[in-house]
DNA sequence: TTTAGTGCAAAAGTTTTGCATGGTC
DNA sequence: GACCATGCAAAACTTTTGCACTAAA
């Protein structure tokens, strides 16, 4: 309860940082997101919303995600097929460990490339601004 | 002309190999995925080829994208936004370098991630089947 | 009070499917 | 000749948009 309400201004105040409205709807996909320990569509979240019986329309939710990404506040993978997924982040970079078997998505704080991703891109006179390494494989539980 | 009859020899091999059917739509797909640069989605794809005045069906061009992704033969990109890419590869593992200005996709041969995959995926108890690397940045024109 | 955000329903766009027909092996 | 592949059109989905209304700052 206490707890809640903690988780709820903390979300409040994540919104407030990006410099955009606090609302109902927003704070309830921020909740949705925190609470999915993997990543899930726009179109699954939405459902979820649902059955909490929350008023939040699909073209909300669409909106807000596409914001939160905007903004970094979500990571959007697209392992399996044609749908993107939106998964809450931590905000340091990091990296994704994806069991192809039960989705289950692990975040990895240390990031491997380093002296690589330099040597590669200044090879082809790139200059990098992003990267993203998204490791499939099996997870304990599905071995 | 000896060239493009060289190609087509190539395509049907590539085709023969992976143990489907040999047919002009499937030939007409590889031709022009082996004629891009970077990558496109089922939709361009498509209609580029009606240009070419290929009377091959929409459907047919994504269940052959399909098909041969599930080869292997092409792979799948989905840098920006919703809909899937695809681009005809070389074989060997490889990795993307893409330019986020004209979407501009480099192979990179070499792979950095060496041990410190093994490291981080034996971290958390996964056995990695698969991983790939996406680095977004400007290529040489685009800064 | 001003302006950004939302809901709804419609539109746009993408991908998949059923089934009769045609082509490969 | 057997069976896989295709075309077409319909269906199923996903995502975006216009606009009147509501709520945050």
């Amino acid at each position: 309860m206490a707890r809640t309400l903690q988780i709820k201004a903390d979300l409040s105040e994540l919104l407030a940082r990006q410099g955009v409205r606090v609302t109902r709807q927003r704070l309830e996909v921020l909740a949705e997101l925190s609470r999915e320990r993997d990543d899930v569509t726009a179109q699954v979240l939405w459902r979820r919303l649902r059955e909490r019986d929350s008023q939040t329309g699909l073209a909300t939710v669409y909106r807000t995600l596409a914001l939160l990404a905007d903004k970094g506040v979500v990571d959007t993978l697209s392992h399996h097929g044609t749908e993107l997924c939106y998964r809450l982040c931590t905000e340091s970079h990091h990296h994704h460990l994806v069991c192809s078997s039960c989705h289950r998505v692990v975040e990895v704080e240390q990031c491997g490339l380093g002296n690589w991703l330099d040597t590669v891109t200044a090879q082809h006179g790139f200059v990098a601004t992003d990267h993203r390494v998204e490791i499939t494989g099996l997870c304990r539980a599905c071995r």
